[in-house]
DNA sequence: AAGTTAAGCGGACCTCGGTCCGGATACTCG
DNA sequence: CGAGTATCCGGACCGAGGTCCGCTTAACTT
């Protein structure tokens, strides 16, 4: 039912496959099935628990940062290659250690109950989303930091900084009841490199299709009436 | 005029200040001065230019990947730690080639023609914005992305996939004629972890603000009213 | 012009993520 | 139960980012 294998996603460090990876762009919500441990030689699931136990260990007594691949091998009595052939880099083993976490949310909004969950209004359901991601990040921010290489520093770029401004202030003078800065903020999502990099050449979209999607986004934020 | 010491931003690798960092926090809009290069002395200046211009040769002859640290500093016969004194880290030295492409998007939309700059009507301006933004992100795609440690793998993250997925469909229920895939992109980023983390433990803000503007954000794309 | 000193320099050094491959070992099949 | 093999293991190895510290030198002083 759930979404559960994306931990497994080891690319190609190690010439052997396994740990299926079911093709993360066409996945259909719902039907994909919880692969979750498929068929491991017993001591590999063995040595699979063992530094995931330790990993989190880790994490719990001296914070995420002290999360190194080598760390964690030693502490799980393995080799550093054993964990690299496992999680296939140190993203893939962060994001394995938040897998449960993510299970059970993808079982709250798939199949659990309203608002989240089917039977409440679409608008609702999407209010209810936000509130549990926020609070969800709340909990867990370390782990879901530590598992996206650079993170922190995205948001303190001066560069940026200017350019968000810019959005806020113009913001401000057509929408002067909104909270304008978390809005500049939605906004300059949407014109991330890293965003226009994966839509252009990963997704093959056209350049005019995302400048539809702001002009869009604009008019639908600002209450403009579309090509005003 | 121009905000354009950013490259400065050298934190504390080596107890020697210099290259004045202008708070990137409090800035205001205009109220910038251009401190390029401030004051450096004569051997400095000179390196930091060859530097500059290797790193530029390498980005251009063999890709932005190419550029590292070590690498710039033998192409401009310099030691390595030049480099890092000079501009903190590697993020550093690109956002320092950036620099100047940087200055002139600055200067087009704070003091150029309308309609990017003063004069039009905001709405006009920020529409103006996102295809500048778009256009320029559209060249520099390299150095962009290469100046964002981890940027290339942020959006394939399976895990991240399904939750927009999720999102999407929500949306197509209540705006069915809106580009909903690039829509369901923008909202997700308003609950990135990283965004997350820098509103909350960064600037101080409190989650209820965040969960108000994602309530918000959403009521304004789904043109729901308010609370309903 | 010589002295003083703070700034700058360079490259050895460290850590950590990631790779490789020779040897070990769990499953399979006869 | 014994041989065969695909899988797995471990740690040596590599490259790149980042740090440190003793030496050098530009620039200011008198």
């Amino acid at each position: 039912m759930l979404y559960a294998g994306f931990m497994a996603a080891v690319p190609p460090p190690f010439p052997t496959p396994q740990e299926p990876v079911d093709h993360p762009e066409l996945i259909q919500l719902g039907s994909v099935l919880e692969a979750d441990e498929p068929c491991l030689r017993a001591d590999a699931a063995r040595n699979r628990a063992r530094l995931l136990e330790a990993a989190a260990r880790l994490v719990a007594e001296r914070g995420a940062d002290a999360v190194t691949m080598e760390a964690v091998a030693a502490a799980a009595s393995v080799g550093k290659g054993t964990v690299f052939r496992r999680f296939g880099d140190r993203t893939g083993l962060l994001t394995a250690l938040l897998d449960h976490s993510e299970k059970k949310f993808q079982a709250a909004f798939l199949t659990g109950p309203p608002p989240l969950g089917p039977g409440a209004p679409p608008v609702e359901r999407l209010r209810a989303f936000g509130r549990a991601m926020l609070a969800r990040s709340n909990d867990e921010l370390d782990l879901q930091l530590a598992a996206e290489p650079g993170a922190p520093r995205r948001f303190t770029n001066p560069a940026r900084s200017v350019l968000r401004h810019h959005v806020a202030m113009l913001l401000r003078q057509v929408v002067p009841d909104a909270d304008c800065e978390l809005l500049s903020h939605t906004l300059m999502g949407q014109l991330d490199p890293a965003l226009i990099h994966h839509l252009t050449k990963q997704c093959g979209l056209p350049l005019s299709r995302l400048e539809g999607a702001w002009t869009d986004v604009v008019d639908r934020v600002t209450g403009a009436s579309p090509a005003g």
